[in-house]
DNA sequence: TCGACAGTTCGATATTTCTCGATATGTCGT
DNA sequence: ACGACATATCGAGAAATATCGAACTGTCGA
């Protein structure tokens, strides 16, 4: 088994890799998770960022909806959003196992010379 | 100031968002001591990974020294790897300087609600 | 100086990507 | 059911990208 999937995550770094993408995943790590799953999974309803305070508090409005919709998909086919309807609202919060599994990339700690490397 | 500077940012993820450059990446990080094998197999003290070991050790020669070039520029001028000239070869090595930045954007204990994400 | 070697640049091509407006889908309130 | 709202999808056009072979530059050794 490879220490890291060179293809799933350049996946995930060309998602990264355009600005308007970046913005918003940036934006989208700072928000509170919309919602918490206890252990009886009972969901505890919170207020998350939608695609309509993207569109505003990224960008003022300077982009039509279905631009920033077509960077939430790719940020979500790339793993690195969660995306849940609520009513007629669609509830936006970056996924936390993403995020480690791109901290564990680049932790020095780690071992990076995996078979991969390997002919 | 901003705590992180998308555009740039981007320019490495972008650059770390093609499978071919990862891999580069991935094996450049893996030789930090510049330390390379001649051809009877013999350690050269000076030595780092020049281009010729990159197309062999990491592509088998599958790829042409020329998409591989074209790859390498791509990381330098995205400030990820380092190129220095040694006679007629082309010592290559991972920028540490990259690393510790990348490492730092997805530490879950930098602050990371910037003033950019602020209209 | 010549030829061999290491690597880069160039030109062409096929593919992908970003962007937008228009249209479609889904949800709620009445 | 209907209209208003939030978002997704579609289609098209412009721009960027990856790839390759051929030609070029630079360096060393004989």
């Amino acid at each position: 088994m490879a220490v890291v999937d060179h293809d799933e995550t350049a996946v995930m770094f060309k998602a990264l890799g355009d600005p308007t993408r970046l913005r918003i995943f940036q934006f989208l790590r700072c928000c509170p998770a919309p919602v918490a799953l206890d252990e009886e999974g009972q969901a505890q309803p919170a207020d998350g960022p939608t695609v309509g305070e993207v569109c505003c508090s990224v960008f003022g409005l300077e982009r039509p909806t279905s631009t920033i919709s077509f960077h939430l998909k790719e940020l979500r086919n790339a793993g690195l959003i969660q995306v849940e309807r609520r009513g007629k609202h669609m509830i936006l919060s970056a996924r936390r196992d993403a995020l480690a599994r791109l901290a564990a990339f680049f932790d020095p700690s780690s071992p990076c010379c995996s078979e991969d490397n390997k002919p």
